[in-house]
DNA sequence: CTGAAGCAGCTTGTATCCAAGGATACAAGA
DNA sequence: TCTTGTATCCTTGGATACAAGCTGCTTCAG
């Protein structure tokens, strides 16, 4: 019976997790910015761990493309590349404009329900200004029209892809009229999908994965450091 | 002028990177078979490493979904899930042909040229069935292609979602006559790429890439026991 | 005053040690 | 003979110690 009290550290890699998840959404959200120095050492003392498994996060950051090691100099947090932006948006948009046609066709009236819940809750998030939030569902929403086309799977390939893509919408955020048109569309993906009107859903897909993309050259002026090729290497500790 | 003696290990971390296409290689050719017990300690011994660096290229070799890590348990090759090959398929076609489209838009004399340079060496290499060189240039071909279309970073996509979809393509290598159709394709794509024919391009690449994925249900069956849950789990030692 | 050499402090890479948990073989008892 | 408890060996997870190398500052020589 006395099982029940080793429930803190039951999953022996949940630790490293934490701290991927962490440093995953700093980086995403801007809080950490390209450049900036991570230490293996610090972030371990930081969290109360060893290297061991902070070089495991460092890793798995790296083949994401959000940090770059340099053997015997340091991490660093990578620069938005943006050509690599551009192939994100090829393949989130191929891949979810043909997943979305399917989803139209396969759509059953409880997937409808998951749909229209998340779209109020999205409403709901944009109201309190509660970005991280909607950013949360709106990746939900995005998976779960995966799921209904039956492509469980390609939405972790879309994972990957979208990384840079990713801290790019989230720079975005906060910008100008953006919500509004945002929510606009996702009413009309869901409408369309519970419609079953592949043509119609594929077109405001397109239209609404084209709306964030769109910015990315004022977005690049905007933030300028936050973008491969523009000086500023801050390597300074704080 | 005494820095020419450690080309060796120039590169720190050239030594896991070794290990890690060897172990890969493996997999995908078959020699090592799901099921079979991978040790961190054997291999670290193999390679006369230490267990930190084969830690890494196991982690990475279980994010590919190629090995399985069970704590405190041991490690295993994965067996072949076929959903996940299903929307690898998905995945490959869906964003090959839409690049294929615009690589036949793109296509330039040079480009084309190395297209035929290719595919002559893909013939000599069927001919003397040398097909670990056939599946690597089949590779350099359709990441060529890519390259023509302008989405070099796409390539890196395609190589993780079909990773396990290479691994029933191999499988599938060696049997009847296929190797006259797959170069059959090989050269209808080029000629259409060459004579700037997208539509005509796309048909054949769609065509070519179902051709392996088609003999699927026979691969599976054929070799049973690289699929889940088809049972054999075996772990003794050879 | 300028420049180069050397040293100190940092980084990541690797090796090794200990801890915790699961599988299995074996022995003892019913 | 079957069941059960135990001991041992195996595995991976994590922590720590050591090695190698780059950066930048200091210092000394010209």
């Amino acid at each position: 019976m006395a099982r029940l009290d080793n429930l803190a550290k039951m999953a022996p890699r949940a630790t490293g997790q934490q701290v991927y998840e962490d440093l995953h959404g700093q980086i995403v959200r801007g809080e950490l910015t390209p450049g900036q120095a991570l230490s293996e050492t610090k972030v371990a003392e930081h969290y109360g761990l060893s290297r061991t498994p902070v070089r495991e996060v460092f890793w798995r950051l790296g083949e994401d493309g959000f940090i770059r090691v340099i053997p015997q100099v340091g991490t660093f947090v990578a620069p938005i590349n943006i050509p690599a932006v551009y192939d994100s948006q090829f393949v989130r948009e191929t891949l979810e404009c043909r997943a979305v046609a399917d989803a139209a066709r396969a759509a059953t009236d409880p997937a409808i329900g998951v749909l229209r819940t998340l779209l109020a809750d999205q409403t709901a998030a944009m109201k309190s200004r509660n970005f991280a939030t909607f950013f949360a569902l709106d990746e939900a929403m995005h998976r779960t029209l995966m799921t209904i086309a039956g492509r469980p799977f390609v939405w972790q390939v879309i994972t990957g892809a979208k990384a840079q893509l990713d801290r790019v919408r989230f720079l975005s955020l906060g910008d100008e009229e953006w919500p509004s048109m945002i929510m606009d569309q996702h009413r009309g993906i869901v409408d369309c999908v519970a419609a079953h009107d592949p043509a119609g859903a594929v077109r405001i897909m397109t239209a609404h994965l084209r709306t964030a993309f769109a910015a990315i050259g004022r977005i690049a002026t905007a933030h300028e450091d936050f973008f491969e090729g523009s000086g500023t290497h801050s390597d300074e500790p704080e």
